[in-house]
DNA sequence: CTATACTTTAACCATTCGGTTAAACCGGAT
DNA sequence: ATCCGGTTTAACCGAATGGTTAAAGTATAG
């Protein structure tokens, strides 16, 4: 009786993400993602009618996971720093864990405008009203460099996200391969929190 | 007599330049860039046999303008401060001009390990012995906080290249289009150098 | 038993796309 | 006049690919 979401749908999910975060939408193969799934074309259009259907579903998905429980905790009752250290540690281990969602996300949006509906759609609605709040008592205590919230936000994620998104980038410019990259980032969730708030200190 | 490298290749690459970036690889068609050159599918093979030929000639290209006299002003012979600031003002203002370089060469990396030689050997030796040194100096003295010369860098080209690659999701969750996206990059050139270096105070 | 949903097999269709070919055209250099 | 490289036109090829179809097998629930 229909129990848990039928399992081969979840296979073809499963395979379909796997594929089209590796290779993109116009490099995803159809064939791929059924012998990936251990199934075959015609039973994976059976489930999903198109190749754009399949997609959407997967872009949709992928992008609601993307800022896991942020959100959440940037507008809650902390300190600024508790959040930081909060976010930076909440946000790269999920991104040690799924270290190719944002360069797919991010990519598929750059090729394609609609995407944009869809990412926004797949967010939570973010408010950031008590962080914006936090930040300007500290600036006009004199205890903060003047600084948006967005500024704020942008300067967070890009320290978390780049090195993921660029990982072989950097893996070819200053030979961080592998082992080496993950002590990097065991490093990093160190030494980040310290770094980006010490940048707002006045 | 062939004087200035041939007007019509010049405008193939221009056009499979425009088109390869936009589109990605797999998502590209040698058609396209016939038309955006304004010539026919059997010229474009005339000059350029094959599609991946012409796609590395792109990509070497690219690749090459990618971190545009950063090497010089790092290794040189001024303060930190100093070099810090001028490499993300040159960096910077090249984004302007060229805001979707990176997530190309970024994610064509991404998608196929061969392109990592093809970066590697497009960059100029990067020599980065005389940053370290002042580095490991004032961290000896105490007025910088211990960081290698790798988690510097990364943090220095994050705080830059980030907000290029993901513009669309920036537009998307912060608002941030065009005009307004402008005027944000304007506000972070201003503001970025004494975040970083600020960030690196003990 | 039988109806129904799931699954396989295998062939097939239409389109797209990279790439080729052949013929003719054109302009400038010799 | 002729030669030649660049250029166009237009047709064509072959492979890959998204998608469809028909027929048959399997299982399970009623």
């Amino acid at each position: 009786m229909e129990e848990e979401e039928n399992d081969t749908q979840r296979k073809i999910l499963d395979a379909a993400q796997s594929v089209f975060v590796r290779s993109g939408f116009h490099g995803a193969r159809m064939e791929e993602i059924a012998r990936e799934a251990g199934i075959n074309k015609a039973l994976l259009h059976y489930y999903f009618r198109t190749k754009e259907h399949l997609f959407q579903m997967i872009f949709a998905s992928v992008a609601r996971r993307m800022f896991p429980r942020l959100s959440g905790i940037l507008n809650g009752e902390d300190e600024i720093e508790e959040k930081v250290e909060q976010v930076m540690a909440t946000y790269m281990d999920f991104l040690e864990r799924h270290p190719n969602l944002p360069g797919f996300v991010i990519n598929e949006m750059n090729r394609r405008e609609e995407r944009l509906q869809q990412f926004v759609g797949s967010l939570g609605p973010l408010r950031l009203d008590r962080l914006t709040a936090q930040i300007e008592a500290r600036v006009a205590a004199g205890t903060m460099r003047p600084v948006t919230t967005e500024m704020f936000m942008v300067n967070l994620v890009s320290l978390c996200l780049f090195p993921f998104i660029a990982r072989p980038m950097l893996g070819a410019i200053l030979g961080l391969k592998d082992e080496r990259f993950d002590e990097f980032i065991e490093q990093r969730k160190r030494e980040l929190p310290a770094f980006f708030l010490n940048g707002l200190r006045p």
